[in-house]
DNA sequence: GAAACTGTATAGCACGCCTATGTATATCCA
DNA sequence: TGGATATACATAGGCGTGCTATACAGTTTC
C-alpha cells in the first residue's frame, strides 16, 4: 500500500489534498489577512527586516505585487516602512510588536480549523500526518 | 518523535506546510485557471452537473461568486449553463469536453511541480506522504 | 562619465472574494 | 386560493491579490 504510488500519481494526490486543505481554510478561518500576508508577516518575524524585492522573490511574487502587500500593512500599523542603511533607492520592511501579535492570532485561527478536525482522526492518522511533516518541508525547499 | 506533536501544534505545523506548497503550486505552476476553478470544475466532473447554488456551497463561497466564476467558465466553453428541468428559477452548470481537457491539463500542469520535488526525495519520505494521504482525506471530508 | 543595472512606486487590468440588493419562481399555510 | 415567505440566480459595488508595463531615482560597471 505505501509504495504503491507512482511519483506522479502521488504529486497528483498530493495536490489534490493541498488544494481542498487550503479552500477549508479560506473558508473557516478567520478573515484577517491573506495567506501571503501571512507568509509575508512570518518571514519579517523569522528573518528580520528586508527588502520589498528580497519578500517578494522570497514569497515568489512580482514586485509591485508586494509593495502593495507591505503598503497596506503599513497602513494597519503591521509593519514599519524605513530608509534602507546604505541603498538610498531600498526600503527596509520590518514587523511591528502589533504585526507579532496580528501574526499569532492568525496563525492561532488556521490552526484551529485544522485542530477541530485532527481532534476527530485516531492517534494512528495523526501520526502519518506528523510523520509526513519533514518530507513536507523537503518538497518545500528550494 | 512521531508522538510528540501535541494536537494544537499538529495544527500549526501543518497549516504552514500547507500554505507554503500552496505558494509554491500557485508561482510556479502553468498559470491558466484557480485553484477555486480547478476544484470547481473537478467537482462537476466526478459528481455531475450541479446548480450554482449547490456548487458554492460545495466549494465553499459564496454565491455570486460562483455566478461569476461559472460565468467565465463558460464564457471559455469550459462549462455550460442549462436551464434547469423542474426549477424555472435554476441553471444546471455541466463541464464540456473541453473543460475536461482543460481540467487535465491543469492537474497535470500543477502535479508536474510537485514530482520534480519529489524526485529529490527518498523513498521514505515519499511513503510518509504516501501514508498521510488517508489522513489528509479524513481531516478534509466534512 | 556614460551606459547599464537595480529598487521601488505607479498605472492599468483581470480575477477572486465578500455583502447587499433586485427579480423571478417556488413553497407554505390559513 | 391567495398572500406571505423562502429560494435561485443575477447584478452592483467594494476591496484585495495577482500580473505586466512603465517611470524615476539611485547604484554599479567599464
Amino acid at each position: 500500500m505505501l509504495y504503491s504510488f507512482a511519483i506522479e500519481d502521488l504529486a497528483a494526490q498530493l495536490e489534490r489534498r493541498v488544494a481542498l486543505v487550503s479552500q477549508l481554510l479560506r473558508a473557516h478561518a478567520p478573515r484577517g489577512l491573506s495567506v501571503g500576508a501571512l507568509l509575508t508577516l512570518r518571514r519579517l518575524d523569522a528573518d528580520g527586516p528586508q527588502r520589498v524585492t528580497d519578500l517578494a522573490a522570497a514569497e515568489l511574487v512580482a514586485q509591485p505585487t508586494m509593495t502593495a502587500l507591505v503598503n497596506r500593512l503599513e497602513q494597519e500599523g503591521l509593519v514599519r516602512k524605513t530608509p534602507h542603511v546604505s541603498d538610498a533607492r531600498a526600503v527596509q520592511v520590518a514587523i511591528t510588536a502589533i504585526g507579532r501579535t496580528q501574526l499569532a492570532e492568525l496563525r492561532a485561527g488556521r490552526a484551529a480549523v485544522l485542530q477541530t478536525r485532527l481532534d476527530r482522526l485516531d492517534d494512528e492518522a495523526r501520526a502519518a500526518l506528523a510523520a509526513a511533516l519533514p518530507a513536507l518541508d523537503r518538497l518545500i525547499e528550494p
